[in-house]
DNA sequence: GAGGCAAGTTAGTAAATACTTGCTTAGGAA
DNA sequence: TTCCTAAGCAAGTATTTACTAACTTGCCTC
């Protein structure tokens, strides 16, 4: 088949100068507004069930419509995931949160920034941890950009702040990809444990509670021993 | 329906040759054998695509039967992938291996042979993991007595044998169970990093250098500052 | 050999599933 | 009002999927 346009179909850009103010709950919706309702619903059935898992009934009745709908949208259910993926890459990055306390080499500040960060993240969006899961399983082609641009960044990122934080003689002579990988798997295996398996050790304990115990012993594990100050 | 058209079967190979072995590759096979065998390639397909994912078809594929045989020897896919977990369940359990170690209080030998018997059983069964993980993600009822009578132990082993070291002032007062999460998670993520998102950083480690690494942070960040002598 | 029977096959079925076709309707602009 | 068109729907199609029914064949024992 040959479809001419690869995301948007053939739609005419109802973006016409007045804004007239379609606030209706339901029945017709403007194209973008429906087209965002239904990536919304989409990422929710994919969160749950995986890729796979969802039918285009599911993510339909979740909208309200019927599956020929959503191909007005979207040329697939492929094309459809390759929406919700680029949606996710515009998440705020971590990085540039704690980018400051980088630089002043405030080692506390900086690891807990970024397990709060991701603690945040995660909450804020519980679908994002199993959709991850999800594509890193199901080995989804279109997440390969998305691990390469902000995860594999995040790791280069402690990485080299290890490493750099171990020249100046603060930290221990560790392999900084090891030790950056230990404190983002404390985070992350925790996150999974929270909201994929339920586990119910892990529920009711603060951000700041799980940030602070986990970056105590990071930080006390990776330091020399001689001040013991807070730096 | 007439009689349908049978093709002679090919199927003998040169088997029939001399001696009435039995020793055949392919053929018949006794139930036990051919059921070992089922078991066998259904774990590989559920570990490659997950329950949902994975066809009947893809299976007896994988065996070289057909589908129909499949059915003779287990109910439903359902109950094939109770068998498999059920069999998983045979595995060794790491806290075994470490229990005397725990007895004498060698922290180090502790948690380094929790952290190199899951990295061993990993690299042994590869499996094993993306099974576990498919499994909390699809929700699967057959997992739960898995997590509890396995994973849930272990943790709580860890959890228990900080919380009596503590006690013993060895470590520091921290939550027992976040504490856990902190080092099994270090390896957790470790190993799903590596073998189900294939990151290169994690490639080429010896499971002596990665659970030194670990233990070494986890360890130094969590006993008392004072004698610092081990143990 | 004869024959029982477990192991296996062929050829289905009904339900799902991704996606299509062609028609209907809402609702703004003229 | 009268049109036009995007938004939506009903009803399909072709394929896949878990599972079944009925038949066949090789192995083992007598």
């Amino acid at each position: 088949m040959a479809t001419p346009p690869k995301q948007p179909r053939a739609l005419g850009r109802s973006v016409s100068g007045g804004s007239a103010g379609r606030t209706q709950t339901s029945g017709r919706r403007s194209g973008e507004e429906r087209r965002r309702q239904i990536v919304a619903e989409a990422m929710r059935c994919f969160a749950a069930k995986g890729f796979r898992g969802t039918t285009t009934r599911d993510i339909a009745s979740a909208v309200g419509i019927t599956e020929a709908a959503i191909y007005r949208y979207f040329d697939s259910k492929e094309a459809l995931y390759a929406a919700i993926i680029d949606e996710k890459m515009n998440a705020p990055d971590p990085v540039e949160r704690v980018a400051a306390a980088a630089a002043a080499g405030d080692d506390r500040a900086v690891f807990e920034g970024l397990v709060q960060a991701h603690l945040e993240a995660v909450d804020k969006d519980p679908s994002f941890l199993r959709i991850l899961l999800y594509t890193g399983l199901e080995g989804h082609e279109l997440a390969d950009s998305f691990f390469a641009t902000r995860i594999h960044n995040l790791r280069e990122f402690v990485a080299a702040y290890i490493a750099r934080r171990t020249r100046e003689g603060v930290f221990r002579d560790v392999e900084p990809h090891l030790a950056a990988r230990a404190i983002l798997g404390m985070v992350e295996d925790y996150v999974i444990a929270r909201d994929v398996f339920q586990r119910r050790d892990t529920t009711g304990r603060s951000a700041r509670e799980v940030a602070g115990t986990f970056v105590s012993i990071f930080l006390d594990g990776i330091r020399r021993r001689e001040g013991s100050g807070d730096e």
